[in-house]
DNA sequence: CCCTGATTCGC
DNA sequence: GCGAATCAGG
């Protein structure tokens, strides 16, 4: 098969549909993949707009939840001494940063938590906090019942929200060392 | 391992 | 110009 002026104006036109080039040659048939993208770079036509049409019969992939914003904070508040007595400084400075929106409510999320919570069950009250390494079998979210207007539930609100410790530590240069 | 496009290079 | 082989990336 020849790349006839009929076959390259199809090629154009499947190329900017946004099919693949295996799909191309499917359509076209007697020529491979290959072939198509061969032709394509030498037609110029190389780059393409994005989000292509229903595209690949790629196996979709599950979600993957973007990891939290810091792990694992084991960090306790530092207890504050005034004479003998030792007050404990629970000085979580009330995650403000979010916008006051008013949080929707969803009336079916009145258990206070969901066991194994996949991520389509997730609602402006449960706790987003991923649970578990994202790629595991165990993998779930905290579902936990989360404040209005916050993502995270008690717990991991503090997790994600306490204030960095001051990264900078100036006591850590080791002279002559590497 | 499935797919994708990109590139190379002998024909 | 053509496209198989190969490469790199998701």
């Amino acid at each position: 098969m020849s790349w006839t002026d009929e076959r390259v104006e199809l090629l154009k036109k499947l190329w900017s549909d946004g099919l693949s080039a295996s799909q191309i040659a499917a359509e076209l048939g007697g020529v491979t993949r290959n072939a198509v993208i061969g032709k394509v770079h030498r037609l110029g036509l190389s780059g393409r707009a994005k989000a292509p049409a229903p595209q690949t019969a790629q196996r979709p992939k599950k979600p993957v939840a973007a990891p939290p914003p810091r792990p694992h904070r084991p960090t306790a508040p530092t207890p504050i001494t005034i004479g003998a007595t030792a007050l404990k400084a629970d000085i979580v400075p009330a995650a403000r940063p979010l916008p006051s929106a008013q949080p929707k409510v969803y009336s079916l999320s009145d258990a206070p938590l969901i066991s194994n919570a996949s991520i389509l069950q997730l609602t402006e009250q449960t706790c987003k906090w991923p649970v578990g390494d994202p790629g595991s079998d165990g993998f779930h979210f905290c579902a936990r019942r989360s404040e209005a207007g916050i993502p995270y539930c008690g717990y991991h609100a503090r997790m994600a929200y306490q204030p960095v410790a001051d990264r900078r530590r100036t006591d850590r240069r080791i002279a002559g060392a590497a």
